[in-house]
Formats: structure tokens, sequence, C-alpha cells
DNA sequence: CGGCCTACTGCAACTCGTTCGCAATAGCGT
DNA sequence: ACGCTATTGCGAACGAGTTGCAGTAGGCCG
């Protein structure tokens, strides 16, 4: 089953008062656009949901926004092809489904990865740390099609 | 164990007559650069490679190579951080270390990807093409400081 | 509630990796 | 060796992301 679990609901308000930073409309909206999409977003797509909620917002701000929420551990930045996208964090059990056909990002939980990192650790000399995994393929509204 | 594994041995020559591409100057020494270092390289770095060995090279040559040689599935590139790095193709069995200390990328061979693989199949609606594992940690050339 | 301090923002200029159009060049089949 | 055309070098263009600065607006304090 392919699920999208964010099970962390975080209140921005509280996020950002508490390590001494000001809650301002662009963060707001920055956040509104990263929480209610869920979904892996370009930086450019982000700005441009912004402009849609509103356009006195400026680019440069959205990306100030973005590397703040990354600081805290708010967001994830991952590089997928020749984008970078950002989503709301989650832990490493989630794994990345990404649908060659129609672009949609899916996430997978499994303990295959707590395996895995377990295997490293054990057959190598190597600390793991994060372990993100990418699986590029064809989601479940994209069937095979013979012709196109 | 963590292992280097480039078992195909790839004659650029042959790769690209077969496909009705020229054998030039550029490629050559493109593909030399990629084939003697084995490691993950960002585009910047294969160029400067290239000139050390021909000045005359352009940089858009360099990027055009580098593109037909990933059509031709020679070289894979990987966005990990802030660079795209290309290195020759492997297969998906072998994942990545990445070392956040000195940036060196290792690979390793597991069964476990053909498991996870296998997993998502059998668990989701979800068709897997190609998995890209990346694992960020530290390799055993750099010790865990306790002052910097 | 009003005013002040300064963290943030908008703007515009800038960086830098990557791509593109075009004329010149060099593979390679004959 | 000759000629066709794929490929190159060049320089300009592009686009994502960053930065310096002056103006704006959070939010604390009286």
């Amino acid at each position: 089953m392919v699920t999208r679990a964010y099970a962390v609901v975080v209140d921005l308000e509280v996020e950002l008062r508490t390590h001494g930073y000001r809650v301002t409309t662009a963060r707001r909206v920055v956040w509104d656009v990263l929480s209610t999409t869920g979904d892996h977003l370009t930086a450019p797509s982000i700005t441009s949901r912004v402009h849609a909620v509103d356009p006195s917002i400026n680019g440069a701000s959205v990306y100030r926004a973005l590397t703040l929420f990354a600081e805290l551990g708010l967001v994830r930045e991952s590089r997928y092809e020749d984008a970078s996208t950002w989503e709301p964090f989650h832990d490493d059990a989630a794994i990345h489904l990404v649908c060659s056909e129609c672009g949609r990002v899916m996430h997978h939980n499994t303990e295959l990865v707590l395996r895995l990192r377990r295997a490293i650790q054990v057959t190598t000399d190597f600390a793991p740390d994060e372990i993100d995994v990418r699986v590029s393929g064809r989601c479940d509204h994209c069937p095979a099609e013979s012709t196109t």
C-alpha cells in the first residue's frame, strides 16, 4: 500500500518563536503551501503557489523561508533529476516512489530501510546517517501504454 | 566490505559507432576522465580534468558528451546535495555511501536492494524501474572527532 | 495603545552551472 | 583525397539560487 504519512503536525508559529524567529506573512504562506500540498515541490513551483496567495511576496523570501525551515528541521530538500524539491520532514523509513510518467512522488514505508542501515553498520566501516531511497517507475494512475 | 565494482569495461569507440555516432577527441577525453577516475565527478570538475589533458576542448562539448553517454547508458547522473555528479554506469545493487566529511562516494553491493524492489512490487501498485539509494554518513577515513 | 528596535522583506543586481544558435571544423564512408 | 554532415568552439543566453541594501513591519516594553 502506498501511503503518505505526515504524522507530525507542526505548529509553525510555536516553532519559529521557540527559536527566536519572527512569524511573518511570507513564512506563513510558504509553510501553508508546503503543508497543504505535502508533495514534493520545486522552489519555483512553491514560489508560484505563494504568489497565487500573495503576489507581493518576493521569490527571494521564499528561498529564505525554505532555508530557514530546513535549518529548523521542518522541511527536507531532495534533489531528483534536474530539480531540487521540498517537502515537510519525514523520517528515513519513508522511501520515495517517483513516477516517471506523471512526476508524482509518493511515500512508502518499509522496514527494509532499517535492515539496510543495520547491514551497512555490520558489513562496512561506514557509519550511516541519513538514508535516502528513490525509486523511479510508473504509478498506478499511469498504466503502461503501448502507442505513445 | 565497501567495494568499487566496475565489472563492465566499455569500449567507447564500439559503443559510439554501433549507434551511429562519431568518435571524436572530446568524447574520448571525457570518457577517459570518467573511466580512469571512476568516482562521482561534477561536470565542472570533469571539465577541468578534461582541460588538463586538452585545453582546446570546450566546456559545452563536455556537457554534450556527458548527455550523450547518459543516453547510451554508459554513465549515470545523480544529484546529491547541491551538485550533480557523473560516474560510469553500474547496476542498482550498488548503493551510494556518501561521506559528509570528505565528500567521498563509495559503492556497496547488497541484495537488500533486490528485496526492496520485490517488496515494492508485491505491496504497492507502483511498478519500480530504477532504484537509487544514497546513504550519508562518515567513512572509515574520517573518524568521529570531538573537538572541531 | 503607541513607539522603538531590529529581524525580515522586496528589489535588483549578481553568480554560476548549464544550454543553445551558428559558423567553422573534422570524422569517416566512398 | 573529397565531400557530406555530425560535432565542435564560441559567445550569448538562460534560469535557479544568492546577496547587499534600504525600507518595512513584527513584537516587546513602557
